[in-house]
DNA sequence: AGTATATCCGAGTGGAAAAGTCGGAATAGC
DNA sequence: GCTATTCCGACTTTTCCACTCGGATATACT
């Protein structure tokens, strides 16, 4: 549930790589998706999600790239995500900001409660986490050792790797998923 | 982003109208779907979730119709919510309960630390709700007075509303999506 | 017994959005 | 001029959500 799409995932990716290379002057898109095996030209849409809203700069021809426009520590992750995945609002009955004409039922409002708490719960995380914070992450709590799993060697290499599509269905995780 | 799907949204308002029909015997699908307003053949699908994880019982024929098996005060959110839209985790990365394989690549183990955040905001707020917290809520703070949209009368009353549908892309709401 | 009211179940469908592709134009360094 | 790069719009493909449909089964009431 609540997934976040490949555009929030590859595109926090993204702006992590940037973050990791700060201050060395534009980095090409073509560098990134080898680093981060990601589709080239898919990124370049995302990309242009961040720059339009001015998250990141800009630097045509050869040598050009992209970089950060402001240091990673004066980047907010709700503004990354917000950018990439449109307003934080797990339904439309509690959009952020405003509460506007949205609701014509009233027997919604009381589920309403439920979906602005989780909300303001994910907002919250968003606005205390910094890029800055996240790219200095190197081996969270979170990751155990036998997480370390060695794939197939050369299956992952050679070929761009649409990640999340392979693992999303198969995924043999939690007993819970007995649907 | 992070979009509740209609199951969950639907599921959650049968289960609150549930709670507060709670003691009264067993309540049926059609009773609901018109007081909720939601198609019910579709109902019977999510209802169907519920109770196959044992979170209502059902009693057929005549007369028959379904009751939370529980008190809603013993019901946790996270439970129905799990139940109706799949373990909670908002990224493959970040799954609930065990970290399994899932993840061959390092450079997604930086940014699962942000996920995992996400995750467990999510789920501290779903654990701590009740289903008899949600249904008392009657006017949450919430919600201005001005929200109070009086709707195209008749527009809503003799027709299933395919509610989320409707609103999902029109929303005028955050000046943020000028996406 | 028969009928009306329910739950139950699996399959099927239409549409929309997500995910990714493609071709080419503009720009800048060499 | 050549090459590396961003830039842009349109296109395709796939997947999944939201919902329907047809019928089977079970129970209450008359």
């Amino acid at each position: 549930m609540m997934r976040v799409s490949t555009k929030g995932e590859y595109g926090v990716r993204v702006m992590v790589d940037l973050a990791r290379h700060h201050g060395e002057g534009p980095r090409s898109l073509t560098d990134i998706s080898l680093a981060e095996q990601l589709p080239l030209p898919y990124l370049e849409q995302l990309v242009k999600l961040l720059r339009d809203k001015g998250l990141i700069l800009s630097t045509r021809g050869a040598h050009g790239g992209y970089q950060l426009s402001r240091h990673p520590k004066d980047i907010r992750m709700s503004e990354v995500i917000r950018v990439l995945e449109g307003p934080i609002a797990p339904m439309i009955c509690a959009p952020e900001g405003e509460m506007d004409v949205v609701c014509d039922r009233l027997e919604c409002c009381s589920t309403q409660y439920l979906w602005a708490k989780i909300r303001d719960a994910i907002l919250h995380t968003l606005e205390q986490m910094t890029l800055a914070e996240l790219a200095s992450v190197t081996t969270p709590e979170r990751i155990p050792a036998h997480a370390q799993v060695v794939p197939a060697p050369g299956a992952t290499a050679h070929k761009l790797i649409p990640l999340a599509q392979v693992l999303l269905r198969s995924s043999p995780l939690s007993a819970d998923e007995s649907e």
